[in-house]
DNA sequence: AGAGCGAGAGAACGTACGTTCTCCGATGCG
DNA sequence: CGCATCGGAGAACGTACGTTCTCTCGCTCT
């Protein structure tokens, strides 16, 4: 079945774009060293995608999956509405612990891409504005205002930043333990109304 | 006087490159399009600056005085150590503001070349370093735990990146709420003990 | 005025990239 | 056994980059 050769050989290829990219940067991994550690040839390579474009683009669908994925498991270790907020910190602090940890993808990729990317660009506003959405059902589930999922939306982004240009994986307590700060405090704001 | 009109010539060159850099990526804007922009011959400007990469460094470093200067003026508007600390965010508001604002050039430069280039990646490191420092000066001299510092700091990245892929400002304000809330929940704890 | 120095414009060089093309051997079929 | 088709390896192509070199012009100093 060719057919089933080639789907593997696709998910193979975007393994090792998704792992060279995320280690080097895109612009510094030429379709030769994909082709290299993926054990195919260039013209088989274009044969299962049009373009080195086309390629980032998949990647960062698989990453967008990847990390709903993260997020609702996360979330679906919580037994409250503010204990599921706080899942999200704890499952930050154990991604900055990977050694090949280097910051939040998409942020990397808008920082390197997104000025002359627009589609790029776009991906990761998507990415970024359905992870908003989901902390703001939570938040709306734990019945804190629109505010709250803002500001804990910042808190995660400003920790991954943190995380990656440090080095260390600290950053997700600190975020961690402003989160419960922030959502208490608007709780009991809310409650006392 | 030739010295003082190759120290023009300098400035004006960073000053185009700070511009084209940061509009468009680093790796997209090449050496002949500093040197169209700038109006000066290749040969000039290989005698201004021995490569590239010191012509991204000696703009990086611009960018921190800049940046350390509107941290420091923002912060002396402040009566309080409060008011100083939240200054910051109406900073940033302003910042966001701005029709070319793109992100922060550190972390977009670190996105970009933090992975490629170790001397990049070490100078933003030292500026965020050097920032963090600022805010912690500021949260001892307001009596707030060293774990705030490094809270508001995150809250401070996070709206930077957020206001860069959402392109819009709204973040600032956000950051500042929850850097308030923050404030006061860590004094008020740190007064009560 | 003539010679020498410096600067500007841009050609040239080496490299690397994204993409396409060519060759060549293997394999399947009559 | 011969032929045709397919895929792999990598050469080739066009472009763009960072950097250097060459040529020429204009200014200055005697």
């Amino acid at each position: 079945m060719p057919t089933q050769t080639d789907e593997e050989l696709r998910e193979k290829v975007l393994d090792v774009a998704d792992r060279l990219y995320y280690g080097r940067g895109i612009q510094a991994v030429g379709m030769d060293a994909l082709r290299a550690e993926a054990g195919v040839s260039l013209k088989r390579l274009y044969q299962l995608f049009p373009s080195k474009e086309s390629i980032v683009e998949e990647v960062l669908h698989r990453r967008r999956r990847l990390w709903n994925g993260l997020v609702e498991a996360a979330v679906a270790t919580g037994a409250t509405p503010r204990d599921r907020l706080l899942a999200v910190y704890d499952m930050l602090a154990r991604w900055f612990d990977d050694d090949d940890f280097r910051g939040c993808v998409f942020i990397n990729t808008f920082g390197e891409l997104g000025a002359t990317a627009p589609r790029i660009a776009q991906l990761v506003r998507e990415h970024k504005a359905h992870f908003q959405a989901a902390l703001a059902a939570l938040v709306a589930e734990a019945g804190g205002p629109a505010s709250l999922a803002s500001q804990l939306a910042i808190l995660a982004e400003g920790a991954q930043t943190t995380a990656a240009i440090a080095g260390t994986s600290e950053a997700a307590g600190h975020a961690r333990a402003a989160a419960a700060t922030l959502i208490d405090s608007a709780l009991t704001a809310t409650r006392a109304r």
